[in-house]
DNA sequence: CGTAATTAATTTAACGTTGAACTAATAACA
DNA sequence: TGTTATTAGTTCAACGTTAAATTAATTACG
């Protein structure tokens, strides 16, 4: 990555992941049920694969989202009852976050909606494709992540 | 594309897309002069492409967002003397866009600014990498963009 | 021709996000 | 110990976006 030239593949890359990113986060916010975003499903099946309570700060850091995003983000899961926040016994500052019995049922139901869209728009990729993609989206990730800090 | 197994790639590949199209937009609009955004740009850097007029629908189209939100950034730039909008004399409905020199300049001053923040986090990858992730990524873009329709 | 359907653009409310300012609790250290 | 710095979380204004409703102009067609 030197020359001038070289930045046009990375600005066009950067150009088809935000289309992308925008179309697939309205097709699957449309397909969800209940007004449920991205952002809500995503904390869902972050604690359905990890079932251990969390504190907000944490779960900021692990959707690289501002605590401010996240302050709202779990306030609206909280209050549909997806989700329980209780005080840190160890840290006066500090919360922690659980998911609910609610809330698994919610992220079950969430995934039986949007898995025939899935399905459906997928249908022209092997997941062949998908996982030959994956190293260098991840590695740009981690190359972006690091570059914030 | 059919096993439940394999929407796991799709889904991290997805996942992964949108944290860096979050970082990157985020790095980007801390780094671009005037408070200038990346939808800004982004007009910008296709009016300095392709010089010729064109509508507010035909811009909305080409970047996969609304038309009221096309409105929005159109006005901004308007706003600033960076873009210039008439009526299309023959579409009484119509109108066209056009860049003006002011906006020439501000798409060269944004470039000159972004530049070495890309050729910075982007130095631990070869042009060729990029070049290799474009295709896959295009025809995904491509296949949300016809399921959308 | 005249009515109905379509199209271009704007407006509005609602939402998620950022960044910055703020409060409260903890940790560091002189 | 007492002051200072750090950390966890909230709040607020500003912005971009969507979806839906609205206005105005054009096109289709009976």
């Amino acid at each position: 990555m030197s020359t001038a030239n070289d930045q046009s593949a990375a600005i066009r890359v950067f150009t088809e992941i935000g289309i992308i990113h925008q179309l697939s986060q309205n097709a699957m916010e449309r397909t969800l049920p209940d007004g449920l975003r991205m952002a809500h499903f995503g904390v869902l099946t972050h604690f359905v694969r990890r079932d251990e309570p969390q504190s907000p700060t944490d779960l900021a850091h692990a959707f690289q989202v501002t605590k401010g995003a996240m302050t709202n983000t779990l306030n609206r899961l909280s209050a549909r009852g997806l989700v329980r926040i209780s005080a840190d016994p160890g840290d006066g500052r500090a919360k922690l976050v659980c998911i609910t019995e609610a809330g698994k049922a919610m992220h079950a139901r969430a995934l039986r909606a949007i898995t025939p869209l899935l399905q459906q728009t997928l249908s022209p990729f092997t997941s062949a494709e998908f996982e030959n993609a994956l190293p260098f989206l991840t590695r740009l990730r981690e190359t972006l992540d690091q570059a914030r800090n």
